[in-house]
DNA sequence: AATTTATGTCAACATAGCTGACATATTCGA
DNA sequence: TCGAATATGTCAGCTATGTTGACATAAATT
């Protein structure tokens, strides 16, 4: 089967050597951020096993610990989710204690959030192992190694999510998603 | 409804105040990290939509591009996923052309893994916008700054993982797993 | 009063994990 | 050489979590 490039089995072009930099993309990295995050998400996966829970769960009891009081469509808006995906998994934690619906006390139609003392036990149960794990990731990294950490993941996200300011792009649509 | 701490509705002990950094725990990179990997992968997968695969097939292309002959056992370490969650995937990534099996030339059971030119041109493909979304976040950021966020990522992965040295910690069980 | 908004809910479906059981071919060790 | 171990494939069924579409209700808005 030759020296380079390809191979040829039932006449379909087989290729033997690897993608790679050569290719003009930077792959290193890519595959560090897979890694770096199937096991930063493998820490609270192996508590939730215990509790019944998955992770969807645990999205919804962080982003409700995180800010008490936001109403079901900003979580919608943060977790990209459609409604049906969320009543699922946050019916089964308003039913097993861990966060409680408030009606709006301005606007009363909205179901505002909030954790019990159950779902903040949980919430901070499920954070601490990953912070463990970033803290050790950060410990041989000086002050501007820790900063160049934060812009390079705050560039990586879209600009039009986090930090407020909702985008007017759909004000129409009825937002069913 | 009160000062701070604690809200009292059905006996039922509800927080207003939110989880954060007294807690101890560093919320702000793990939220960094949920968003960014969130938008990192969401690239891919708008590509992937018009092509009819998922992430499960983004995933076995992408290696199988970056090791042309890797063995099913190696891809399925490096995944972390069943051989039955695999087989699924792959099988119609075989069927449609982007990959090819070859038996082992040494061990003849093997069957080595080939990405086709096809193979070869979706993994780039999906590999281009991630690659693009990265040279972004980068680009404020000198010598040293990129070189604390690949360490950073490293040190996020368990060291059990990459970088050859098959772990022995279980080598009975015949590891279907 | 009519419409819009915030939310809930039912039903059906897709993807991608999982477990368990069993089949086949090949290699290896006694 | 024969039996065990290994590499892989496959069938069947289950779970978690996402999706669409349709419709219901209460409260706010016009």
């Amino acid at each position: 089967m030759s020296h380079r490039g390809a191979i040829n089995e039932e006449s379909i072009q087989v290729l033997d050597h690897p993608m790679g930099q050569a290719d003009g993309v930077d792959f290193e990295i890519i595959e560090l951020l897979f890694f770096a995050y199937r096991d930063f998400i493998s820490d609270p996966d192996a508590i939730l096993d215990t509790s019944g829970f998955g992770r969807a769960h645990h999205r919804v009891v962080h982003f409700v610990n995180r800010e008490p009081g936001l109403t079901v469509a900003a979580l919608l808006d943060t977790l990209k989710i459609t409604k049906q995906s969320l009543a699922r998994v946050l019916k089964q934690l308003i039913d097993s204690g861990y966060i409680v619906q408030i009606a709006g006390p301005e606007d009363r139609r909205q179901r505002r959030l909030f954790p019990t003392v159950r779902g903040r036990d949980l919430a901070l149960a499920l954070a601490r192992p990953q912070s463990c794990r970033i803290a050790n990731a950060m410990e041989g990294l000086n002050e501007s190694g820790r900063a160049a950490v934060k812009t390079f993941l705050s560039g990586m996200i879209n600009s039009a999510n986090r930090s407020g300011a909702a985008d007017q792009s759909d004000a129409k649509e009825g937002q069913d998603r």
